[in-house]
DNA sequence: GTGGTCAACGAGGCCG
DNA sequence: CGGCCTCGTTGACCAC
């Protein structure tokens, strides 16, 4: 399975070992990480720790003395109809208008822009002000390791939806403190990878699959060369054709050369029926 | 230095 | 047409 490309899996990525799958399955078995975030669920401000930094600190690392004593000044507001629940305070539009569906849907949309607005404007007065950041700007990809926290809650609403709606979004990017892209990119890293390890799964039952058939195969083939010296002492020819030649006649269950010419009935001078030569893809019409 | 992991991105397809 | 998805890839980070 790990040294050869499996036929129903494109990616290149297909074959990871057990202990990697392992991994895979298991986040928690990451290394520990440092959590600096503020986890007051009834605040609807955006605490900024270090889990907010554009990905100059290593967050494996423990959170300096400097960072987390800069927290709790640097809070924000949110917009007030987002509440933890995804759902919105506000009073929902009325059923019956044509275009509620779309104004819902515009007020979401909205509120995900206001939120990684505030977002982006928080982060960068902490980048601005006294975190301390590389000279390489804003501008190059960073990488963010989530906390260890934020990765267990994601996984918790992962287990109860593989997918979110865009309130459930917001409301969990708010309580994780990311922004609403950044819960989205998980939940679409997170579905594949649950495809990749199903993907694997499958493939490693097809393989039990194909070898548990290939030793029935060759049992088959070993008991069928018993039947043929009990049934046919003597009778060397059966033996030694190609096993995808021969063929059992539905009709009275004796073997039977598909295409070949009746050789082995002409050694005792009987011309056998012609049903008796039939293709092994139609036996069911053979006689 | 190298390989693994994973957040993040872009392309392209699907759907309401 | 916008939004969301999958897929493939990139780049930062880490362990060895």
């Amino acid at each position: 399975m790990y040294g050869s490309p499996c036929p129903h899996s494109p990616s290149p990525f297909f074959f990871l070992s057990i202990s990697k799958l392992h991994i895979l399955l298991h986040p928690s078995l990451s290394l520990p990480r440092a959590s600096c975030m503020a986890q007051d669920d009834q605040d609807m401000g955006l605490a900024l720790g270090l889990s907010l930094g554009s990905g100059a600190h290593n967050q494996r690392e423990p959170p300096s003395q400097a960072a987390c004593t800069l927290e709790p000044s640097l809070t924000l507001s949110l917009p007030a109809a987002v509440s933890d629940s995804g759902l919105t305070t506000t009073t929902p539009p009325p059923p019956l208008l044509v275009a509620a569906g779309v104004k819902v849907k515009r007020e979401m949309r909205a509120q995900e822009e206001e939120y990684e607005y505030e977002y982006e404007r928080a982060l960068y007065s902490v980048q601005a002000s006294s975190v301390v950041d590389d000279d390489e700007g804003c501008n190059s990809r960073k990488k963010l390791r989530l906390t260890k926290d934020q990765s267990a809650l994601l996984e918790d609403r992962f287990k109860e939806h593989s997918t979110l709606n865009p309130k459930q979004k917001v409301a969990l990017a708010k309580q994780l403190n990311l922004r609403p892209r950044q819960v989205e990119v998980w939940f679409q890293n997170r579905r594949a990878r649950t495809k990749l390890k199903q993907t694997e799964v499958d493939c490693e039952l097809l393989k039990r699959c194909c070898e548990t058939l290939t030793e029935e195969n060759r049992r088959l083939h070993r008991e069928l060369q018993q039947l043929r010296a009990l049934s046919h002492p003597g009778f060397f020819m059966a033996t030694t054709l190609p096993a995808a030649t021969l063929s059992i006649c539905p009709s009275c269950e004796r073997l039977a050369a598909a295409g070949a010419s009746p050789t082995a009935d002409r050694t005792n001078n009987v011309k056998p029926p012609a049903s008796h030569f039939f293709s092994p893809f139609a036996k069911s019409a053979a006689c």
